[in-house]
DNA sequence: AAAAATCGCAACCGCTCTCAC
DNA sequence: GGTGAGAGCGGTTGCGATTTT
């Protein structure tokens, strides 16, 4: 026996909003809010549309400072490294992103940033390369580290626990020679030529599923951005020397993400790592094709 | 000019998670 | 602890618009 339905699906309205209803839900939740009931808001707002409906036509296209279309070198990059980084979780993603939806980031990404990294990524490089390997701190909230694990789980990297330093939580991810040059991980080269990986990155990270916030929600997610969990992480490459090959004289030494979050926090374990971890770790290359296997 | 193919995006579906009871 | 309802999420679909043949 499944379970029940979320309303009753003959009498509701499907398909392409009008600007009729656009009209009724913004009038209804700008004056009462959604009341934390999605549920029973179309009914109150006079609409005949399945909540969930009504949540995802709000959150995706009425909410106020939403922005669609023409996005920025500097989104595209955000979206890749990300991408890179933690898969295809958008609601993470949109919400580094003020103004752009899941939905938007995830169209965006398959429609038309996964084909343009497929034609300026690995292609163009002169060697291939053979392997990453990036090194993630995270502070010790349990419940946002559990949650990280997982998002990498479910990502085209192979994370493996390596121990904790200073009370944060440190994991390596690697992504095999046979993704690097695939569209999947084709966003990896791109950022390459970007940014330069033996910098590192410190995000504010919204994490998922973290409730009871959501009218302070600042994500354009469905997501109500309540956590707060800084990353950390630190590329190295493992086989080869990426730095040499991609940033040969590069002057890019610059953290990419320039977010105004406390990076002396962390500066600590970025010098203990860069001075004493990376240089001793190594892809277990079968074991990550293996792991890729699954997941494509 | 018309038909076919492809693209882009809004909307839906179904699953998991959380929370209240 | 078990259960049901609602919220949130990512994948998929449907269809109008655009491009190609």
């Amino acid at each position: 026996m499944g379970r029940a339905p979320c309303c009753d699906k003959e009498n509701v309205k499907r398909g392409p909003w009008s600007p009729e209803e656009d009209a009724k839900l913004k009038e209804y939740i700008d004056k009462s809010g959604t009341g934390g009931n999605w549920i029973a808001l179309p009914q109150k707002a006079g609409l005949r549309r399945c909540g969930k409906s009504c949540r995802l036509r709000w959150l995706n296209y009425l909410r106020p400072n939403i922005k669609h279309g023409d996005f920025t070198d500097d989104e595209d990059r955000i979206i890749c490294s990300l991408f890179a980084s933690i898969g295809s979780r958008w609601s993470i993603i949109a919400a580094q992103l003020p103004g752009r939806t899941d939905n938007d980031i995830k169209n965006y990404w398959n429609t038309k940033l996964k084909k343009k990294l497929i034609g300026t990524g690995a292609a163009e490089h002169k060697k291939p390369l053979q392997s990453y390997t990036s090194i993630s701190v995270f502070e010790p909230s349990s419940r946002t580290s559990a949650y990280q694990y997982g998002a990498v789980e479910h990502s085209y990297y192979t994370t493996t626990p390596i121990g904790s330093l200073s009370g944060y939580e440190i994991f390596s991810s690697s992504v095999p020679s046979t993704l690097l040059n695939t569209s999947s991980c084709s966003s990896i080269n791109n950022i390459q030529e970007g940014h330069n990986l033996h910098n590192y990155q410190v995000q504010e990270s919204s994490f998922p599923r973290f409730r009871g916030h959501e009218a302070a929600s600042c994500t354009s997610s469905d997501g109500d951005g309540s956590s707060s969990t800084n990353q950390f992480s630190y590329g190295k490459d493992v086989e080869h020397d990426l730095q040499n090959y991609v940033y040969n004289g590069a002057d890019d030494q610059k953290p990419y993400n320039e977010n105004p979050l406390d990076y002396s926090s962390l500066e600590e374990i970025k010098q203990l790592i860069s001075t004493n971890m990376c240089n001793n770790f190594f892809v277990d290359e079968n074991k990550t094709d293996e792991k890729v296997a699954h997941y494509t």
